[in-house]
DNA sequence: TTCTAGTATATTGTACGCAATTAATTAGGC
DNA sequence: GCCTAATTAATTGCGTACAATATACTAGAA
């Protein structure tokens, strides 16, 4: 008799958990934001922009974790939006240089006032929040750098 | 003088790392579900169905946090893969019910076999795996039950 | 200098994710 | 039985995500 396989059950996966901790995440911040018409990609990326302006799309995309294809779209909405400014670099014009505009800078602290008081409904203090955020990432790292095409299939083809 | 705004730094928050881990495993099991050429949304759609098969769109969008409007177009990308099958409910017209094909049934055990082979790569043994799925439904609990509408916003208008 | 390999961004195509709307159907009150 | 409210999917529109490809440009080798 063959080894039985290990059953897998949707409530118990760690996987599921994080999609769906993520997504009510995004649900959160699409309430929060909405007084000033961000959605959550687009404030990660104003945070990273706060912390470090202009970058190249590239830089910014190493930040975030977003390769041009999402990301190119999504600064010209902000760019529309009058939240950057996208300027094709003189030296090198393969790069495309993204700053804050006067707007993003002028609107930093209402945004974090705003967030921070949304942040506050969640209940959970600075150390279990830490404790939670560094339990997620040491999960994270380990996905990362997990290699599933390592494995070979052996089963029957599909 | 104003109270001073707390920073917020990208690299610190906690929906960020969720966001991130969410999208490395979803990056993860896209090459661990390569053999049987499914997504994410569509694996976990097979999860649910193999605890619990018929189930109304509806039934179903309750246990994967999804919508009719992801679930219409998945469910009907799924049946041209030959995954499931769709029939609109005899009694009740408005419904329409989900079932698993026989090559899904089929397919269970290899595809089990494959991703548990592949889970193992994380080197989480099952307590760790448990805690870390604990610690993130807790603050997923947390989140859903935020309602940022109830903040309103005082700062000047963007 | 000219060719070539490499780099940076943009584009294309596919698949979510979800709010809002529509359409079809059912069920409850009278 | 008839009207209305509620329910269930499907559709539409917009915004991500990302692999794969295309395009533009740079820099180094011969």
């Amino acid at each position: 008799m063959a080894t039985p396989t290990k059953n897998i059950l949707l409530d118990d996966q760690l996987c599921f958990a994080l999609y769906t901790a993520s997504k009510r995440f995004n649900h959160f911040y699409a309430d929060a934001l909405a007084p000033f018409k961000l959605t959550y990609p687009q404030y990660i990326t104003l945070l990273a922009l706060w912390e470090n302006s202009p970058m190249t799309v590239r830089e910014l995309g190493s930040h975030v974790n977003l390769d041009s294809g999402t990301l190119t779209p999504l600064l010209k909405r902000m760019q529309t939006q009058g939240w950057v400014e996208r300027k094709r670099d003189e030296d090198d014009e393969r790069q495309v240089n993204i700053s804050l505009s006067q707007k993003a800078i002028d609107a930093k602290n209402d945004i974090f006032a705003h967030v921070n008081s949304c942040m506050d409904l969640l209940g959970m203090d600075d150390k279990t929040y830490a404790e939670t955020r560094n339990t997620v990432n040491f999960a994270s790292d380990r996905i990362k750098n997990a290699d599933p095409k390592k494995i070979k299939y052996t089963g029957n083809e599909v």
